[in-house]
DNA sequence: GAGTATGTAACTAATGTTGTTACATACTTA
DNA sequence: TAAGTATGTAACAACATTAGTTACATACTC
């Protein structure tokens, strides 16, 4: 599997979890749906109550749910949730290193890096979770309507 | 060191170049600005070459220069010219798939992940290296303001 | 108490990045 | 033409991250 997919299995969890409305879901029917181990979505799942979005139940019956409404639930919300370390890197340079770019370079490219993950955040604050489930959505009752042409 | 460091140093060697002006730059002196192996500082230096953003020339007296103007390589032009990967991987999942929303969270996932890209190739595109090279400029100067200053 | 579900440690495997050595190749200059 | 300089590139080691897996303790329901 790719690298960086932790933000789309993040993202299809809790679309799963919002599919499922008030039910609570375990990590195996999650993991089924994302193709993967359970441990594996119970590890994201961990970060995402650790966040206040999901509460877990143990036990049978059990699971976890949303503790809000997926309108309420933003990709940013997620995205902060799992993502510790910033999207680009700035490894520190000495500050009595002898070139005088390599000395200043770094803290100008921490400043542009800073603004590129606002921009990200506001462009995730305006994307719920609703909205994606919404396409999701329709994409399942379009194929419901073609699968019924076909069965003409 | 730090995992996506590439485009910082990327960004960092191209302001190598900026600074340098006219004259060729060895991926010696370079790998000593940015910390690094001069091997690495080539590996990053053929991509721009492929991209048309430098011109390289071997042996005595050679080295990189950029090809066009810092005002007119945007911070865009060099993470494209080095990063061949997306942003955020969307892993494919089977479209058959048992569950309806393991089906079809995925190509919508695809569609808010390339509004990202959209996004942030904007904003790079909104900078110019010109622009990061003057803020590292006045870096500098602040700094021999300070050091007149110790002097006294 | 039986059954179910999470929590978590420990390990493997795959991957990607960085760093390094070594050497072939190309170019400049004396 | 020979010496010196710089890139091009292969090959490999070191390291970090991610993903996947097994195993078992813990917590909860019925």
């Amino acid at each position: 599997m790719a690298a960086n997919s932790k933000f789309a299995i993040a993202i299809h969890t809790m679309g799963v979890l919002a599919y499922m409305g008030e039910r609570h879901v375990s990590s195996e029917l999650i993991a089924t749906s994302v193709s993967t181990n359970p441990v594996v979505i119970r590890r994201i799942i961990r970060k995402f109550v650790t966040a206040g979005l999901v509460s877990v139940r143990m036990g049978t019956g059990g699971g976890a749910t949303l503790r809000r409404p997926a309108t309420e639930i933003s990709l940013f919300d997620i995205h902060s949730a799992i993502e510790d370390d910033r999207l680009f890197q700035v490894p520190h340079l000495a500050s009595d290193h002898e070139c005088p770019v390599g000395r200043f370079v770094r803290p100008v490219l921490a400043k542009v890096f800073g603004g590129l993950e606002v921009e990200l955040k506001s462009h995730l604050q305006g994307i719920s979770l609703k909205d994606v489930m919404d396409e999701v959505a329709s994409e399942i009752s379009a194929e419901k309507c073609s699968a019924t042409k076909n069965e003409e």
